[in-house]
RNA sequence: GGAGUUGA
């Protein structure tokens, strides 16, 4: 199974979703049986592609099959629902999984709050934060990085610089995807020089160059844009 | 062998 897994999740990365009936039909006449991470991975895919009617009746179908659904299996449906704003299904199937004896963990927590920061409900996301700290879990990285984007999507910098500084305190690094988060929140505001100033203390990537340059791009500040470019060409950074 | 964060 575990390698017919991995195929499904080489497939699915490419969008060939559909060849997993096949080699379901491959398994089923090896004898092969089919477990909780085989159908995580293809419902997985199915997510990607935003169908998250047959995600979910895939998991029915496994349940059915008397297969029990674990953490990373809701936290994949959860995922799911969120990114397409559902989320109040994302959190039904929460309940669920309680109700099922499951512990959700950070990973779920943070798809949670993804969820809210994604339909503009920051002060949602926020209690999430809160849950999650509450319930003893130790916010990481992408934790921190997902509620910041959520907040400058939503304009609150004061609030982004002030989770940038409970990250210090708390001895967690900020790396450049957080980084490039703030930068982006702030070109989006028309503070570009500012996000430029933050990029100059980092270790900036091709995310943050591009984001900066399209920033001075929206503010016609040529003089920027030239000078970011010369920075990115003096790092070495190639511009996809 | 499966899950969470950034740009055009």
């Amino acid at each position: 199974v575990a390698t017919y897994t991995a195929v499904v999740g080489a497939l699915c990365k490419e969008g060939k979703i559909q060849e997993v009936s096949d080699l379901i039909s491959k398994m089923e006449k090896e004898g092969v049986v089919l477990d909780v991470v085989f159908y995580s991975s293809w419902i997985c895919g199915y997510l990607r592609e935003g169908m998250l009617t047959e995600a979910f009746q895939k998991h029915r179908v496994m349940t059915e099959n008397g297969i029990k659904p674990d953490c990373v299996s809701y936290t994949i449906l959860i995922d799911g629902f969120c990114k397409e704003g559902n989320v109040e299904k994302a959190v039904g199937f929460l309940q669920e999984m309680k109700e099922d004896g499951l512990n959700p963990n950070l990973v779920t927590y943070t798809a949670i709050m993804r969820g809210f920061c994604k339909i503009g409900k920051v002060e949602e996301a926020f209690e999430v934060f809160r849950k999650i700290e509450e319930l003893g879990f130790r916010a990481d990285e992408v934790t921190y990085a997902t509620l910041i984007d959520g907040l400058c999507r939503k304009g609150n910098l004061d609030c982004v610089f002030q989770l940038l500084e409970e990250m210090e305190d708390k001895g967690i690094n900020a790396g450049f995807v957080t980084y490039n988060t703030v930068i982006n929140g702030l070109c989006k505001v028309g503070k570009t020089s500012q996000a430029d100033e933050i990029s100059k203390g980092i270790v900036a990537d091709n995310f943050s160059y591009s984001t900066l340059i399209h920033g001075y791009i929206v503010e016609r500040n040529i003089v920027g844009m030239l000078e970011t470019k010369r920075r990115l060409e003096e790092a070495g950074v190639c511009v996809d």
